[in-house]
DNA sequence: GATCCGACACTAT
DNA sequence: ATAGTGTCGGATC
């Protein structure tokens, strides 16, 4: 439910004057399941008995009262306060005063009940988000976004034929208009009076109003022409781009007026946080993330996550450290007003006006210092204010015109709230809002197509800091539209390498890391984590640790707290690049979310590990000559979505015990679901033979019409060719005795990868790796905390899954020479690892659990764990004679081995 | 509501 | 033509 909704709900509760179901339907605006309000109602899972209080376990206890309130309230948090696990919060009323308590927080609030409404955000608890981090991110903006859309969405229905950039530039006008009347830059609601005063009730002269006014607020008041009306005599001149362009006429009804008057006058536009208002408006702007609204609560942490980092903590470590000294301190006022910040991906403008903002509060923190040392000497000098820090050291590049517009709207007021609190700290210090400055430069095009250097020219020792959030449109053009995969291309086709499985974020990379090459110049970017792993790390950061760059910190990879649903899953890390600004303290900072720690390390390699900078590449073989990995084999049958090679065993059953004679033709298939809770499916394992045999029989030949259905229709010219065969698995790979087999699918909570042993009665799908027919002792090098570190670094992520890959991780093991006795050593523990499988029963999801998980971690098996701990002691002694001390020693050895191994063999050839 | 993993399109070879 | 990986979203608790 939207914010304002909250809002309009808890009025009509409140407005109802019966108030005989209150609380239940007060709980009902909040995500509090319905079929819990219902139980409540019945007074099943109220946990008080006494009349008129409602307990609802962990959430609330409500008292409703017509006795003295603040006795009654005593009363209820003495016995809150007796409670084991105690209610989010205490709620006491006669429906005239209301008092609550947040148990959590210790917050009270005590206001009329008709307040109630304006007050919903005090239970948003209830709703997962914290008051604390609400306030932070001010309801202003949210309600101000609500507002702006219901306007937007009717002026672009009485508007169909209007440009969108006429739209936008009549929004972003009237936005300022509200905002400045609000804040002292006009008279205290001139706008909204003199468009109520002076227009009709209907809206016909709307548009005139605004064409006039819009028009005369780009002259300045000397050059106005005489004949100028008198109303408009009171509005200042704002220049600033802002008004330049000629008002495009559009049509306005009774219900557009209303908005704008009701935007103006129910909305307290000086409480608008210019940080996250962009992306609200943004979000109006744009239909399909509308009900994204509110997915913002977490941007300005996550921009401090880059920020800081990058230079905010060195300037303010430079502040604490010129404390004292006027000097000093006026070379950091000057050095800071010359820096410059570049977001070439600068969407409605987060990161820039965070940024602005900080700098600002830096330069009002440096002059106090300063007026402190002044007053100390009692020379009398009063200092004189001279501005350092600038929009014009803002610049940002952005694809669409409307974040561009936002982006200078809220740089604007930013600076007037950032003006106004220079004023409040510091005598004599003053910098008018209007006329308005130039609002940086916000170039409104395609950041991998434009030269950075030529929007921002910088010499070698030059500070500039480039910074953002890029898009991510995950690898091989999946979501890559071909404008995208054209962008890409642009970027990377002159450069060495394969390209187009990289993410289209890898473009902001490659171009910011030309940007500062040989320079001093610094940059950070949030990024999917997968830029750091798999098959992109060699593909992207080859080329970019090609030139003079190194890793100078990142974040791990951490979720990205957003609610937008498209996002849910999206795993993002934050990478800081340097050239000639060498880092002499690399740090890999960690989400603890509570204290953001970090380490100090020598090197961060492209897998962000604190490990020499090695490329695990993709091959086809293994560097080590061990027996030849395959993928299972794929159905490509069309899935869940009818029923084709694959039988679930109650299929299977049915199918057998009408045609018995085609047991005969079905094979076990196990995926790494089956194979980990110990159950198969079966699948149709035939030739063409057999096929014209079988399509005779309906439920078969229904089957094999559905596949050949899914194959035809494919989008993808390879499946359309197996449209032919549809009897037939894509791949048909096939053990003679026995497979030794890998899951694909590893959650990162395991000791070690699972892998085991089947008969030739099973297929495997491509879930699972085999080694067909592959000798016992590689199952024990797979089975090792060796293989697990190995794996953990070189192949894929998803989520809180390794994808296990034959190429990334099979095929670059590095493997030291092994004695036969050695790997009769090693198998013997393999089939004791085997036997106590089998001994201790359970699945393989029981036995080996998930004792590395952050949450419910489930131990292993512990004769298993001692099992598998007695092969390492022998797997490890392989590759060094006493031993590692822990997984970073194991996984340090292996890339040395690795990169020795990959120098010897291409040395070879 | 988070996690797991089946499924397969797209790319490299 | 063949084969492998990352990603999406459905399934499942």
């Amino acid at each position: 439910m939207a914010i304002t909704e909250i809002e309009d709900q808890i009025f009509k509760i409140v407005d109802k004057k019966n108030y005989d179901n209150f609380i239940y339907d007060f709980l009902s605006v909040y995500d509090i399941p319905k079929a819990t309000i219902t139980k409540l109602k019945k007074g099943i899972n109220n946990l008080s008995d006494v009349a008129g209080e409602v307990y609802l376990k962990n959430k609330l206890y409500y008292k409703q009262t017509d006795k003295d309130l603040m006795q009654s309230f005593t009363d209820v948090k003495a016995k809150v306060d007796e409670l084991g696990t105690k209610p989010r919060y205490i709620f006491v009323t006669n429906f005239k005063e209301v008092l609550a308590y947040d148990t959590k927080t210790d917050d009270t609030l005590s206001i009329p009940f008709e307040r109630l409404p304006q007050k919903f955000e005090f239970f948003l608890a209830w709703n997962g988000i914290e008051k604390a981090d609400f306030d932070k991110e001010n309801p202003a903006d949210i309600r101000a976004a609500e507002r702006f859309a219901k306007l937007y969405d009717v002026i672009v229905k009485d508007n169909p034929h209007a440009t969108r950039k006429g739209l936008n530039l009549f929004l972003i006008r009237v936005l300022f208009c509200l905002f400045a009347e609000d804040t002292d830059i006009f008279e205290k609601n001139l706008f909204t009076n003199k468009l109520k005063e002076l227009t009709q009730l209907d809206g016909s002269d709307v548009d005139t109003f605004i064409s006039t006014l819009f028009s005369v607020l780009d002259v300045k008041v000397d050059n106005r022409p005489a004949d100028t009306p008198s109303w408009l005599a009171d509005f200042p001149y704002v220049d600033g781009d802002l008004f330049k362009d000629p008002h495009e006429s559009l049509k306005f009804t009774a219900k557009s007026r209303k908005l704008i008057i009701d935007a103006g006058e129910k909305l307290e536009w000086d409480q608008i946080n210019p940080d996250i208002l962009g992306s609200m408006l943004q979000a109006v702007a744009s239909e399909d993330s509308r009900s994204h609204l509110g997915m913002h609560y977490t941007s300005v942490p996550n921009i401090m996550k880059v920020i800081k980092p990058l230079f905010l903590d060195d300037l303010r470590n430079e502040f604490e450290k010129s404390k004292g000294n006027y000097k000093k301190l006026q070379h950091l006022y000057d050095r800071i007003g010359k820096i410059k910040f570049m977001d070439p991906a600068c969407g409605s403008g987060n990161f820039l006006i965070v940024t602005y903002k900080q700098l600002r509060q830096l330069e009002i923190d440096i002059l106090k210092e300063q007026n402190k040392i002044l007053a100390e000497e009692g020379s009398g000098k009063a200092m004189m204010y001279l501005p350092s820090v600038t929009l014009n050291q803002f610049y940002g590049i952005e694809i669409d015109d409307f974040a561009c517009d936002t982006t200078r709207l809220s740089l604007w007021i930013a600076e007037h709230q950032m003006n106004i609190k220079l004023r409040e700290e510091i005598n004599n210090a003053v910098r008018p809002t209007l006329p308005l400055q130039h609002a940086g430069a916000i170039i409104c095009g395609n950041a991998l197509r434009l030269d950075w250097e030529k929007l921002l020219p910088h010499k070698k020792d030059d500070e500039v800091y480039l910074f953002g959030n890029p898009p991510y449109l995950g690898s091989h053009g999946a979501k890559q539209k071909k404008t995208h995969k054209e962008d890409m291309k642009a970027v990377f086709a002159n450069l060495n390498g394969n390209y187009k499985g990289l993410d289209y974020i890898s473009g902001w990379f490659m171009l910011g890391a030309k940007y500062i090459n040989n320079t001093k110049a610094t940059l950070a970017f949030v990024a999917t984590s997968s830029i750091t792993q798999g098959q992109q790390v060699f593909d992207l950061w080859n080329k970019i640790l090609d030139l003079n760059i190194e890793i100078s910190f990142c974040w791990e990879p951490f979720t990205w707290n957003n609610n937008a649903k498209n996002n849910a899953k999206v795993t993002v890390n934050i990478i800081g690049l340097t050239s000639l600004k060498k880092a002499n303290n690399k740090r890999i900072y960690t989400d603890n979310s509570f204290n953001n720690t970090f380490e100090k390390v020598d090197n961060i390699s492209p897998y962000l590990t604190n490990h020499s900078t090695i490329f695990i590449k993709s091959i086809g073989s293994s560097i080590s000559n061990l027996p030849e990995m395959d993928m299972g084999d794929m159905a490509n049958d069309g899935g869940n979505k009818a029923p084709g090679l694959l039988f679930t065993i109650e299929e299977y059953k049915r199918a057998i015990e009408q045609y018995p004679e085609t047991k005969q033709y079905f094979k076990k298939h196990v995926g790494t679901k089956e194979y980990m809770s110990s159950t198969c499916r079966y699948c149709l394992w035939i030739g063409e033979k057999e096929y014209n045999l079988l399509k005779k029989i309906p439920v078969f030949k229904n089957r094999f019409i559905n596949v050949y259905k899914h194959r035809q229709s494919s989008s993808d010219k390879g499946t359309n060719n197996l449209a032919t065969t549809p009897f037939k698995f894509r791949d048909t790979k096939i053990a003679r005795e026995y497979t030794i087999v890998v899951p694909k699918v590893n959650t990162v909570g395991r000791l070690y990868i699972p892998a085991g042993l089947l008969t030739k009665d099973y297929i495997i799908s491509d879930l699972m790796f085999g080694i067909y027919d592959g000798p016992i002792w590689v199952l024990g090098l797979i089975l090792s905390r060796l293989h697990y570190v190995w794996i953990k670094t070189s192949c894929g992520k998803e989520g809180k899954s390794y994808r296990y890959s034959k190429n990334l991780g099979y095929n670059t093991f590095p493997v030291p020479h092994l004695s036969n006795r050695r790997k009769k050593e090693i198998e013997g523990l393999v089939l004791k690892i085997l036997d106590i499988r089998d001994e201790e029963k359970g699945t393989l999801n029981d036995l080996y659990g998930s004792p590395l998980a952050e949450k419910n971690p489930k131990p292993m098996n512990p004769r298993l764990l001692k099992a598998h701990q007695e092969l390492d002691q022998v797997v490890d002694r392989a590759y060094k004679p006493n031993g590692f001390r822990d997984d970073n020693e194991r996984l340090a050895l292996l890339l040395d081995m690795y990169s020795k191994k990959v120098n010897e063999n291409e040395s070879t050839n």
